[in-house]
DNA sequence: ACCGAGTCAAGAGCAGTGCTCTCGAATATG
DNA sequence: CATATTCGAGAGCACTGCTCTTGACTCGGT
């Protein structure tokens, strides 16, 4: 291909990555639903309807937020995890859990995108899909290793037997050749988790809570028991 | 007072509770952000302009929706309880947190409103907060009435020590003289129950998990275990 | 070098929103 | 009965997402 073509194209690269970043901005101040597509063409000094030309619909650019908003959080977590020795699974499992924390602090309008309400008349496409699973990846990836090297203190069902768990395909090859009751208390952490945090987000915790930082680590090792992991908590 | 005077009263009340009913019938089918006050006044028939006799602001419509919500949800979690003989503590958590998810799952906008993503620029006014802790009371009596019945095997923080829990005053006189680690365990469920439900509601688990009845019962055993709670786990 | 094809920004415009203000009419109060 | 208050309706403002048209620009092939 000649340069030209390529200086159109990266022109538009460059005028789509803009738009996006001012649209972050703005949704970082505003949150999803005072997300305007003409303020974002406003601070650009274009006019709205040349938004369009690069974004169809605001949906459109409402996925191209949650895709990045995904991979960011995911990438976060990959690193926290990354950074600990891979046989404490304990220090993994807490490093993991704060990481996921810090990311939804410090971005709370990004994370209520990902993880609140959904946006009403958003559909999420199949594109969002794989990022979504990135950061839940890493928590899979840990009680497995953690389950293949012994270090889960493994429980039965709960009596009586509730039947058994079915998750999706893509789910259950996340576990490899993990037991179901790890599968099913993963799940358990992970909703656990997010639910301590979006309240966090969210407000939930105004007036009832205050000092959040130790609560949330007890919270963790809360967790941590469910899962069967059987080290002991360090601090952060 | 003349009965005139109630006349005029009593339309006011009936109008106000007219209006209220068709918005939450708007809001369970649209959701929160795509509630119309236009929309609302065309459904009864009346001018946009006259809802706000009644409503000073959107917000305050809101705000009303808010309020009978939690203490509707409250209702069905009392209830619940109520149901269940009061010395079988796991059949009381059991119970209560299906209220609450089956509560959730048949109106998911109006959990949405209450627990999730708080909507732009609405700043929920000292009202709420009362109808807010109405089904959390429940869960807090629960866990206070069994410990002091000894139903609750109590453990200690974890290790190393988090340090002290620091709950507001409010929250702490829930629990009565219940031990501060019963306060954070049930802080912990608590979140891990509206974690659950709300990934649930917010579509989190779709293409995840599809049977979650089932799914669900375990996850409240899980948090069961945090709890402490040493009773079995019977069927529905 | 030029000319048609494709791309682009801009403006006007549509339908919708929350909200305010004003103006008659109905109602309650002295 | 007269006065004061309440009420519904309409017009209007500023804003939104989105569409369509118009004119300018750039690119690729002859």
């Amino acid at each position: 291909m000649k340069a030209s073509q390529t200086a159109r194209e990266r022109a538009r690269a460059e005028l789509t990555g803009e738009i996006t970043r001012t649209a972050r901005r703005h949704l970082s101040t505003e949150g999803a639903a005072g997300l305007s597509l003409r303020a974002v063409a406003r601070d650009l000094g274009m006019a709205s309807s040349a938004v369009y030309r690069y974004f169809p619909s605001k949906d459109d650019l409402l996925t191209a937020l949650i895709i990045d908003g995904y991979n960011a959080l995911g990438r976060a977590v990959e690193e926290a995890d990354a950074d600990c020795d891979p046989a404490d699974f304990t220090g993994r499992w807490r490093a993991s859990c704060h990481a996921v924390r810090d990311w939804a602090l410090a971005r709370p309008h990004e994370y209520a995108l990902l993880f609140g309400s959904p946006v009403p008349d958003y559909r999420a496409p199949q594109d969002t899909v794989g990022p979504a699973t990135r950061h839940s990846a890493v928590l899979a990836r840990l009680a497995t290793e953690a389950c293949r090297a012994g270090a889960l203190r493994l429980m039965g069902r709960p009596d009586p037997d509730p039947g058994p768990l079915d998750p999706s395909p893509a789910v259950r090859e996340l576990f490899g050749d993990s037991p179901e009751e790890v599968v099913a208390r993963a799940l358990s952490v992970w909703t656990g988790l997010h639910g301590w945090i979006g309240f966090e987000v969210f407000g939930q915790f105004d007036g009832v809570l205050e000092d959040r930082e130790g609560a949330f680590a007890r919270h963790v090792a809360h967790l941590g028991d469910i899962l069967g992991l059987t080290g002991r908590y360090g601090e952060r």
